[in-house]
DNA sequence: GTCTATACGCTGATAGAC
DNA sequence: GTCTATCAGCGTATAGAC
């Protein structure tokens, strides 16, 4: 699962060496910094290279992006798997994906951390990907069965998913004092049963 | 307020058009993606002036990314101001920005939709930028007060505007049916009380 | 398949006229 | 202050040897 290495020079297949350099230093720089020169000397291949494995600079930042979102998607499967109602599904993810955070950081920035539209112009939006979808079909079955409350889903999983896209951000910008899953507890507790300590004076200020 | 219209091509004063020639060309397409050329065209005004007024094209981010950020300072200032309880001012604030996002749509984009690092590497993360200080601001005193649950800042900010800065998003990539405004209720509504249904279950899950 | 050397376009920036 | 013409450097991509 850990296919792409951060950080290890050399005695890998080539493709894979060419990608693991190319995540550090888009990651690290941005894409639109970082040049095809860059890329072949952190890999230790030649430019030729590059070109015949990813057809270019664009081709390979394409072939990195379908390999992250498979290794999130999988990541996303193990929680669906793992768990039988939704709303555990949604906890193991978000469990899941920090601790992958602090493990794979690159690959969790590659994916929460960069505006791939800018330079993926024909990739689908992040959000419109499998792992993302997939994270909306656990939200959209724990409204139907009545689970979660409210209706839509996209409203829903905002909240679920999006406080804790927030904080591993926060965590990738260096934000945060300690490592992510320290804050699993208190985050899904607010989540779950909400910021406002006497829900039911919720109608005064709605 | 509304300084830097969009796509008003003439009679404002040359650095304005700029700016909004700018602000226009980088969020459709991107800093890195936009030249000097296709400004100055943009904005009907020569190379020359643009280095003259801003020092050219990072001057000229830095420039606008301040202003812009002035901008929604005043927009969380006016909720503060608008409001006493922490949360009626997070509800407030909420609808201001959901409001800016559907009339000054490029000027929330350039805030929540880019990577400022890539290309204004000496400018401070937005995160750490005076409006989203004063948002953890106000997430304090909730806390504090006793009307927010949670201990850490950071936490109970990112559930608070994790989900509402999730939902701009959505909007801002075509993601959502209808203009943001006919969210905001059901979003407050389970961000204050919570996703889980059956509260009292919470401790089974957590 | 891998590599090096080269060509070409674009971009940021400047100089100097008005 | 505003403008145009021009330059130098970089970055992508290709051609062709091994």
């Amino acid at each position: 699962m850990p296919y792409l290495k951060t950080d290890t020079p050399s005695p890998e297949p080539i493709d894979c060496r060419i990608m693991s350099a190319a995540l550090d230093l888009f990651v690290d720089n941005g894409y639109h910094n970082v040049s095809i020169h860059h890329i072949q000397q952190k890999a230790n291949v030649s430019i030729g290279s590059i070109y015949n494995h990813f057809g270019g600079k664009e081709g390979l930042a394409s072939a990195l992006y379908k390999h992250i979102l498979n290794e999130i998607e999988l990541v996303v499967d193990d929680a669906i798997r793992a768990e039988t109602s939704p709303i555990m599904q949604c906890k193991h993810l978000i469990r899941d994906l920090f601790n992958y955070t602090e493990t794979h950081r690159n690959i969790i920035a590659f994916v929460f951390h960069a505006k791939h539209t800018e330079f993926l112009p024909d990739e689908p939006h992040a959000c419109d990907s499998a792992p993302f979808v997939k994270m909306r079909g656990i939200v959209r079955q724990g409204i139907d069965c009545g689970e979660l409350r409210g209706s839509d889903t996209y409203v829903v999983a905002s909240v679920i998913f999006g406080g804790a896209i927030r904080m591993i951000q926060l965590r990738l910008e260096n934000n945060l004092a300690k490592p992510l899953p320290n804050y699993l507890d208190e985050l899904m507790e607010i989540t779950l049963g909400g910021v406002h300590r006497n829900p039911q004076h919720i109608k005064e200020v709605t």
